[in-house]
DNA sequence: TGAAATGTTGGGGCG
DNA sequence: ACGCCCCAACATTTC
């Protein structure tokens, strides 16, 4: 008898350690362990799309004969209480590479047959180095030596039945309000990628930026529970490059499967350095005097800085726990260089609001805004919110949907309200100050002082 | 996966 | 006709 411990591998389909797992013997006990450590962590929209993703597998489960088994407590000590309990002769688990699973799991390993199956990413970050065996601390030359290395192209199907689990006993999935926009299902999951790959794709280049369409595959929450596996992602996306002709839809591909690699470059950071977590990478970017200014840092993650475009991305991010890509960075260079604000602070926030926050990726993308990180914009790089308004939300559709007070604002204010004159702020139902917050900080005179303090 | 400051060019108004 | 200035448009550099 062995053991699946699913941590985040909420999947049946190209799932490599269920595989190995079904492999080694005739029975498999599919287990999860609900870790107090990290129930107890204010992270709500996560862990209902996460409650619900369990609930799919459990039905997934059950539908080919097998049980998902629910533990609760602290897993260094359920793992290995419930292995004997199943005379299990090991534990499959898919190999997680944030700093504290590897503590966790070097510390269960050390009592238990722990066997970790690498699936969390396409290649393991073991395997893309330089010549001399270091890691890539630059996207660019990693991103070249990751292309060359092989990989299977084969997809493993998902198991048509499964072996029949003793009875044990098992807990209950929590109650939890359910997330409306991302259903969290590996069949969802799958119908997103095809869908995003049948079609918008084609247009992914050119839209990926424009926060007031869909033109990114919003596939991240799937990514980060493994309910779609990056590597039949990346098989997918080369099917559809082999089968177009057209030039904008495979570039478009080839930007997406970009990203794609972005994700595998931040685990690999992370792997290779797990002192990310803790400070910058950068050694010469740990002093910058940040200010304190908790009243700030409350307006912006309230969405009430006054600057349109950043509102909005924050609201969207409280109410539905996502967030365009673009607003990503636009947010976070507001907090980090137009409010001087600790990037660490921005990073535990989103890692407590968004759904699909994942240790490496947002780690990575806060020191990437912050100039901090490795290949990093380099810290003179201030986003400017009302021209990326413009830019990237040109008609301020985004920004009416997320800032119903804005939504009579003619175009021309929109990014900038509070230069409409006194009538014109009376037409459109507004009064800056008052019904809709004044800017919290003047752009121009923060950008002088975020490079007078990242100077010294 | 920027933006601001500064430099250059060239057309057009005007004395 | 000519020189001068203004300034938009574009290019380069600087942060």
């Amino acid at each position: 008898m062995n053991i699946w411990w699913i941590r985040r591998d909420l999947r049946l389909r190209d799932n490599p350690t269920l595989a190995t797992a079904l492999e080694a013997g005739e029975t498999v006990v599919p287990v999860f362990i609900f870790d107090d450590t990290l129930l107890e962590k204010p992270a709500e929209k996560r862990q209902a799309f996460l409650f619900a993703g369990l609930s799919s597998l459990a039905d997934e489960l059950t539908r080919r004969g097998s049980r998902l088994i629910i533990r609760r407590g602290n897993p260094r000590l359920e793992i290995p209480r419930l292995a004997p309990e199943v005379n299990a002769a090991a534990v499959f688990a898919e190999e997680d590479h944030s700093p504290y699973a590897v503590r966790r799991d070097t510390e269960i390993g050390g009592s238990i047959n722990l066997r970790l199956v690498h699936g969390v990413g396409i290649h393991h970050p073991n395997l893309v180095t330089k010549a001399d065996g270091k890691p890539y601390t630059v996207f660019t030359p990693f991103s070249k030596a990751w292309k060359t290395l092989p990989f299977s192209r084969s997809i493993i199907p998902a198991p048509a039945s499964l072996p029949a689990v003793p009875a044990l006993n098992s807990r209950e999935i929590p109650e939890y309000t359910p997330v409306n926009n991302f259903p969290a299902s590996e069949k969802e999951a799958l119908r997103r990628l095809m869908e995003f790959l049948s079609g918008p794709v084609g247009e992914y280049r050119d839209n990926r930026n424009r926060m007031d369409l869909d033109g990114t595959s919003s596939l991240s929450p799937y990514f980060r529970f493994g309910l779609l596996s990056a590597r039949s992602a990346l098989i997918e996306a080369y099917h559809a490059l082999e089968n177009s002709t057209e030039r904008s839809i495979n570039a478009g591909i080839e930007t997406w499967i970009n990203e794609l690699i972005w994700r595998e470059f931040y685990q690999s950071i992370l792997y290779h350095f797990p002192g990310v977590q803790q400070h910058a990478f950068n050694p010469a970017f740990r002093a910058i005097p940040w200010r304190n200014a908790p009243e700030d840092l409350l307006a912006w993650q309230a969405g009430m800085t006054g600057y349109p475009v950043v509102d909005a991305a924050m609201r969207q991010l409280a109410s539905t726990g996502w967030m365009h890509n673009r607003a990503r960075m636009i947010t976070a260079s507001f907090l980090v260089k137009d409010l001087l604000i600790n990037w660490q602070e921005g990073e535990r926030w989103f890692m407590r609001t968004l759904i699909d926050g994942d240790p490496a990726a947002n780690n990575g993308g806060w020191q990437w805004t912050a100039g901090t990180g490795t290949d990093a914009a380099p810290y003179f790089r201030i986003f400017n919110p009302i021209l990326q308004g413009a830019k990237f939300d040109p008609l301020g559709a985004y920004v009416r949907s997320w800032v119903p007070e804005l939504s009579a604002v003619p175009d021309k204010w929109i990014h900038a309200p509070w230069e409409m004159p006194a009538d014109e702020q009376r037409k459109a139902g507004v009064l800056i100050g008052s019904s809709y917050p004044a800017p919290t900080v003047d752009h121009a005179s923060a950008r002088v002082r975020t490079l007078a303090a990242y100077k010294k």
